[in-house]
DNA sequence: CCGAATCCAAATCGATACTG
DNA sequence: CAGTATCGATTTGGATTCGG
């Protein structure tokens, strides 16, 4: 997508589509941001993330899954053990998710102050 | 986020949380990209984009505005134009929005095979 | 410990029609 | 041309409960 012309909608065929169908949800990118280090346990996740339910954990687990970004290791053990991990694939997607976060790091500040400065519910019905 | 520990949710106050619920929607990525390319109008960003609502793009740029990412700049004219741009602020957020992007072009196809290769279900109910 | 099922609340999106 | 209002369909997430 290095230039779009007006009057060529971008839509279906832009790779753009397809990245942001995958992470735009509340908790992909945190659950992908959780794996990253390593693989981790379904309950870890829990504990790690913080304020998901195992309901939408394990539908985003599965989504990824199906996505070839994580694969899941049943280990056979008293206590039932799951873990999850990035495949190699998934494990790309790690740097652009960095390079997001770095933004929010260096930038965060700055879009509060702006949430800050204008509270008011815009309105532009001149 | 150079390293968290199993114990610290890194939830409310790690940056990634503010970057996702920034952009984790279906058209804000998109809007941005579309305006990464220099000031667009309303009614060009509804042909350029395609499949957005007015309704919709009106509450995207309105959000990105409160967020200090987006200007609005009405143009007092015959038929009325009202121009958005990105502001220097929502300028730096194209380049992570771009590492994105290049992702998916690289591995569209690898998501898309691995999509083709699980569609059932998958149940892990054993 | 892990996950599926059910039920429910809330947010999101889209189509349409109306205003200046 | 730009924006708002309203309504309805769909999607999403959360709480709870049940089962392997």
């Amino acid at each position: 997508m290095s230039g779009f012309r007006p009057g060529d909608p971008f839509l279906a065929d832009c790779p753009a589509r397809l990245a942001v169908d995958l992470i735009a949800d509340k908790w992909t990118v945190v659950v992908l941001y959780g794996l990253s280090e390593g693989p981790v346990r379904h309950g870890e996740l829990i504990g790690l993330i913080g304020g998901i339910s195992r309901k939408v954990l394990t539908q985003t687990l599965r989504r990824l899954e199906a996505h070839g970004l994580v694969r899941r290791h049943a280990r056979a053990e008293a206590p039932r053990r799951v873990e999850y991990e990035l495949t190699p694939l998934g494990a790309t997607l790690i740097d652009p998710i960095h390079t997001l976060t770095e933004w929010a790091r260096a930038n965060g500040d700055a879009v509060l102050d702006a949430l800050d400065a204008a509270p008011e519910p815009v309105a532009h019905g001149d």
